[in-house]
RNA sequence: GCCACCCUAGCUCAAUCGGCAGAGCAAACGCUUCGUAAGCGUUAGGUUAUGAGUUCAACUCUCAUGGGUGGCUCCA
């Protein structure tokens, strides 16, 4: 079951159960907790969310750890004493008296009054009842629902230090006031908050940029610039792996390899419209004898010319042009995170010229491919995302009728696919529609890995063509696509999947032989050499460390086999496997290993045995 | 970019109230030569992120800059 499926479900259950319920009482506590506190704070919303709940607040001053305790033991008190939370419904002037002094209310009570609006500024068309619940002394403008009575809340289960006060924009607006958020977690057992406490405190040790440190994969150092990893040999094979599996996926369906530059003239990307609809995240123009040249920011226009550099018959298409092309974008320096979002990073891209005729076909094997990607490294936990144009912003190239286009052919395409894809508006590139892969981290952060996109609009202004059957010219659809999505990001995400334990194919480091003592080097030597010459990546141990620190450090270097080698070995030119996992697999002749494990490498098996 | 917090040896972290900067791991060297998750010893390693300021005295207090973390906004 994908991830999307079971979200859905838990989702419809989530608001109808007694979880949600406690979680939503629990930010009422919270409110009038910080109100006790703050009585000059301005109080915004507080709604449940996934694990837990928040509140947001217009505070006087920045909070302590020391406040979050004191809000927290009140919470706790409030909670003991036992107040029934009791809903009423008044008029929208009745509210507007209610919350004079709470300007935030008085803004939701306006939506809520003129309708089209709900309590927390979603769209909705609905009629809305205005209605409050109050607890003890602080009485809410909330929709409910609510549990019955504080004492349900498990005041054992609940956590309002486990994370740090935050930042958060008044309706998420980045042009509104910055309010202060305090996260909750809630549970019905202090069981159960401990084991997502402990859940919390194991994720972080699975985090990409942790693993990557310990894993030598990768660094980004501030000298060179932030958001520009740098890859140490490690993780360089791991990228180059992961390079070759695709290049050869992509040639045995009929895509051809092309290699551009990394800038470009500003013109080029004035026909394209990168520039100005892109502008926010590119880099200023570098001036070259007087003219302005963009580091790239996305491939499509270097493509587009090889296009277009020869007249197409509609016998030659589709056309694949495939380039693992490293772009360049501005990203605000906030959002910069390890592996995950970067200022300078390699997408697995490709562009498909196509006859309008061909579209949905290879659309849908482009879809396959990303999921044969997916499935190849075991990753199933993602949701499929459709993200269409916004119609009321000015951010995007094209007609009404390209954008209907290939709206309608991509929902098509998914239907035929079968996918569980849900629609988002405002989520499409600047110039079509797109569907997209999303991925979570360790963080529960979501990241999109491969795209799809349809494009109608990039042949419209570089006015490409081809000549149709009819021997008269025609206009290609465009297709971009990238499984990865970018290297980077995949291989961040890729790192928390397996918790750095790659599978044997993708693992910088296959096997490491650790012999019993330094008189067995020789010997260890001369089996690395035979297993290097099987196509296998392997390493000697010759530390000075003893055998079982060495098999403790290999096993934490996640090393998918580890290799002991003694006398009883060398008798018998054989290897005692023994698997990061811990498992004995015992002794293997040297030939029988090489066989086994060459065998495992090819079929890109997951596991090791 | 915005709000908050953080920055001490390569890594993880100590250092009482403002009073001589310390440990483990890693590294180098030496001893040990060992059969399935840490053998022993020695040495080296620091302008406490950077720059100003307050003070008799700053890792500690203030300000600025840089970098990081958690959110928000924005995105592959």
């Amino acid at each position: 079951m994908r991830f999307e499926e079971r979200s859905v479900r838990t989702m419809e259950r989530y608001v109808d159960s007694k979880l949600y319920r406690i979680r939503h009482s629990a930010a009422h506590v919270m409110a009038q907790a910080v109100l006790e506190k703050f009585p000059e704070a301005k109080i915004a919303i507080g709604p449940p969310i996934e694990d837990g709940f928040y509140y947001d607040f217009d505070l006087p001053r920045p909070l302590t750890e020391e406040d979050l305790a004191e809000i927290e033991a009140r919470m706790r008190e409030i909670i003991r004493e036992g107040y029934d939370f009791t809903r009423r419904e008044v008029s929208a002037d009745e509210a507007r008296a209610l919350f004079a002094d709470q300007p935030y209310k008085l803004e939701l009570i306006e939506g809520l009054d003129r309708g089209g609006q709900d309590e927390y500024g979603e769209k909705t068309s609905e009629p809305v009842v205005i209605s409050t619940y109050t607890q003890d002394t602080f009485e809410d403008l909330c929709r409910g629902p609510h549990v019955a009575n504080t004492r349900e809340i498990n005041p054992d289960a609940l956590s309002i230090t486990f994370k740090a006060p935050a930042g958060a924009y008044w309706r998420g607006d980045e042009h509104r006031e910055m309010l202060t958020r305090i996260y909750g977690t809630a549970w019905e057992t202090a069981e159960e908050l401990e084991e997502y406490l402990a859940l919390l405190e194991e994720a972080k040790k699975r985090d990409h940029r942790v693993l990557g440190v310990k894993l030598d994969l990768f660094v980004i150092d501030p000298l060179v610039g932030k958001g520009l990893p740098l890859w140490k040999p490690k993780g360089a094979i791991l990228r180059e792996t992961l390079e070759r599996f695709l290049r050869q996926a992509q040639m045995e369906r009929g895509y051809q390899p092309v290699v551009t530059p990394h800038i470009g003239k500003l013109d080029l990307y004035r026909t394209s419209g990168h520039y100005p609809y892109y502008k926010d995240s590119q880099y200023s123009p570098i001036d070259v004898d007087g003219e302005e040249f963009l580091l790239k920011p996305m491939n499509c226009p270097h493509h587009i010319m090889i296009y277009k550099s020869e007249l197409h018959s509609y016998r030659d298409l589709p056309i694949r042009y495939a380039e693992f092309g490293t772009v360049y974008r501005y990203e605000q320096s906030g959002e910069l995170t390890g592996l995950t979002r970067v200022r300078g990073f390699t997408v697995d891209d490709s562009h498909l010229f196509v006859t309008p005729e061909q579209l949905l076909d290879e659309f849908i094997e482009v879809v396959r491919l990303t999921q044969f990607v997916f499935g190849s490294m075991g990753m199933s936990d993602f949701r499929v995302r459709v993200g269409t144009r916004d119609p009321e912003s000015d951010k995007y190239v094209g007609d009404d009728a390209s954008w209907e286009h290939a709206t309608a052919s991509i929902i098509q395409a998914c239907e035929q696919l079968d996918l569980n894809y849900v629609v988002e508006v405002g989520e499409a590139a600047f110039y079509g529609p797109k569907l997209d892969f999303i991925f979570r981290d360790v963080l529960k952060r979501e990241w999109q890995l491969g795209t799809v996109q349809v494009d109608y609009n990039l042949p419209e202004r570089f006015e490409l063509e081809y000549i149709g059957e009819d021997n008269e010219r025609h206009r290609p659809v465009m297709i971009h696509r990238a499984p990865f999505g970018s290297l980077e990001r995949f291989i961040g995400i890729l790192i928390e999947h397996f918790n750095g334990a790659f599978p044997a194919w993708l693992a910088p480091v296959q096997a490491v032989l650790i012999p019993v003592s330094d008189r067995h080097l020789d010997y260890a030597r001369e089996v690395a050499q035979q297993l290097r010459a099987a196509g296998m990546r392997v390493e000697v141990d010759d530390s000075s460390s003893r055998m079982g620190a060495k098999i403790r450090h290999q096993t934490q270097m996640r090393v998918p086999w580890l290799l002991i080698v003694g006398d009883r070995d060398i008798e018998k030119s054989a290897v005692s496997v023994r698997l990061r996992t811990g498992e004995d697999l015992g002794t293997m002749g040297v030939k029988e290993f090489i066989s086994h494990a060459t065998y495992l490498i090819d079929v890109k098996s997951l596991a090791l045995d």
